[in-house]
DNA sequence: CTGAAAGCGCTTACAG
DNA sequence: CTGAAAGCGCTTACAG
């Protein structure tokens, strides 16, 4: 029952031990070993079912063939959709990947990092949280291969692959104008990340490219550190002393909750008293939320693309300058538009 | 930049590199190292930010750590519910999980066991596929740590958690008899296998216990090969050609998906038309099915119970008689009462 | 054309 | 108390 090695293979067909490993490897050319010899080799490794020991193989190649997967939590659908994807890509190159989740829990995410690093993968696949800056730039220094999707780190050349926040608001806010709405509100995190200026910055353009001006009054810019209660309350409260407005741009996910919860508690009707549009950042709302209209992103473009870096790092020389470093890819946005039954 | 080895440790401090890897190990006591030099050590390992090579371990002690998880298809809100529990249950004891999607290809399935078996996984846990039935023999003969989940092979002494299709059953139906619903039909696809039976027996027994008999023509088992869109009409037929029937048990996933789209078809309203219970082996109608009641697998619990039942065979000798082999849990299913709004 | 040897980074008897 | 040596299962120069 002990597991069959080249050595027993080896034994048994009575050559050395590296003239099976070259035969297995289809090395036979290169080793100038004969077909007969090579065949009977074959034979006798299928015969004994010998599988290879990946864990040696990876000892003396110093190649696992296996991928870290980080993200905030596998069993969200967003990042459920890019594992599968990621797990498609990784397969047709001979690939395995080791998922982790973070919780957005800082020592977690540092954590696994180095379990992954110590379990010898060969590259990274990161959702980047906030704290994980220095581990990021550590694995980066270290030269490891490493794709961060979703988030990034402005300032760190990693490559990564996010989102066109910027478009994809661009054609959301276009939508709504289009439908004639006037008055829209903009609800959003007080947050100093790119995507969030990004995204701002789109509904002001639109704006004033359809001749309207940017009313602060409009926009509300919650507290990071506010609660869900106390978030709905304000949205209620900023929806309800604004008459004029007939549509809200919520710009993330968080605030697209706190929204929705809001507005119901207010009887307002979507889209009929209030469009509404959200940048869905992680999937949250594909299924059950009528008469919305969200801003996705193209999650299998993006694990598509992060595995195209990934095996792009894979493919480069060690020694050589890494050109493709710092490189950012952006994916354009999905609007999904939801009729309201 | 190249990685650090107990081999510079031990350089470094002049000791021998068993000495390096017994006080790594903790191992201080039983090597009788003193404590002032298992510090020293200590402190050299971590001030050169050594990293244990898990390859190395893995390939020397035989223990990769390492959990393989086949399911379905990983995007699932099921599967992946199912992955994140196996993560956090695994996390705990130290061991990280390669993942696999067979998406029901048998082919690739037995393909991902190999892989697996080849990247020296210390356990399985199975979402089994009928065609794996040969590899989960063979996995089961080499005395692998193996647990099958959600479905199983009646005859083969393999470990298994699958949620009580009968009790679970049962309960549905005696939620509509209790609600005074009277002629409940039975959709079902015609599949020889435990759970199926079991899930008609339910229907069968909660009816005579009730004083109703069986009547054979509320049942309606569509055959395995019939396709999407003649399954909808077979059902609209059916439940039109039925006239006193006030309730529908469908027995599966799929034959719910049929049969909410026939019912949507015929116009008919859930529950004030006629009262829908399905059951949802994986999870399916979670979000987008008002009025229905579901009988749901308890996620959570099955993906606890087949980690304790794969640890327990961690922890059994190799050559002992593997004692709980041929184990089955059953776990009481869930159901759902969703309200029509 | 083929095979003996070194070595990947560890752990684990075992000798002193 | 500490260290030299073997070995996990491979691959890869290198010698013949």
């Amino acid at each position: 029952m002990k597991n069959v090695t080249i050595k027993d293979i080896a034994l048994r067909a009575g050559v050395a031990l590296s003239t099976v490993s070259a035969v297995l490897n289809g090395k036979t050319r290169e080793s100038r070993i004969s077909e007969q010899l090579a065949d009977r080799v074959r034979g006798i490794a299928t015969d004994m079912g010998y599988e290879p020991n990946q864990t040696a193989v990876a000892l003396r190649t110093g190649k696992t063939r296996v991928l870290g997967l980080i993200v905030e939590d596998i069993s969200n659908v967003f990042f459920a959709a890019l594992a599968k994807i990621i797990e498609e890509e990784a397969d047709s190159i001979g690939y395995k990947v080791l998922y982790c989740s973070t919780e957005n829990n800082e020592d977690k995410a540092r954590e696994r990092i180095r379990m992954l690093s110590q379990r010898q993968v060969d590259g990274f696949l990161i959702i980047p949280t906030p704290g994980m800056r220095a581990e990021i730039e550590r694995l980066s220094a270290q030269q490891k291969p490493l794709v961060l999707m979703d988030r990034y780190f402005p300032g760190l050349l990693v490559p990564h692959v996010v989102v066109d926040n910027y478009n994809g608001s661009l054609m959301a806010m276009q939508h709504l104008l289009e439908k004639g709405y006037r008055r829209i509100a903009y609800v959003t995190i007080q947050l100093d990340q790119v995507q969030m200026h990004q995204r701002r910055q789109a509904y002001d353009d639109s704006l004033r490219n359809a001749g309207l001006a940017v009313d602060e009054e409009l926009v509300l810019p919650l507290s990071y550190y506010c609660k869900p209660g106390e978030s709905v309350q304000q949205i209620r409260n900023f929806i309800s002393t604004r008459p004029g407005i007939d549509a809200v741009f919520f710009a993330t996910n968080y605030v697209g909750v706190y929204g929705l919860e809001a507005i119901k508690d207010l009887g307002l009707r979507i889209p009929s008293d209030l469009a509404v549009i959200c940048f869905d950042d992680h999937d949250i709302f594909r299924l059950y939320t009528p008469g919305i209209t969200i801003v996705k992103q193209p999650v299998d473009l993006i694990a598509q693309t992060a595995m195209q870096l990934l095996i792009r790092q894979f493919e480069q020389q060690p020694g050589k300058a890494a050109g493709g470093n710092g490189l950012q890819v952006l994916q354009p946005a999905h609007l999904v538009i939801r009729s309201s039954t």
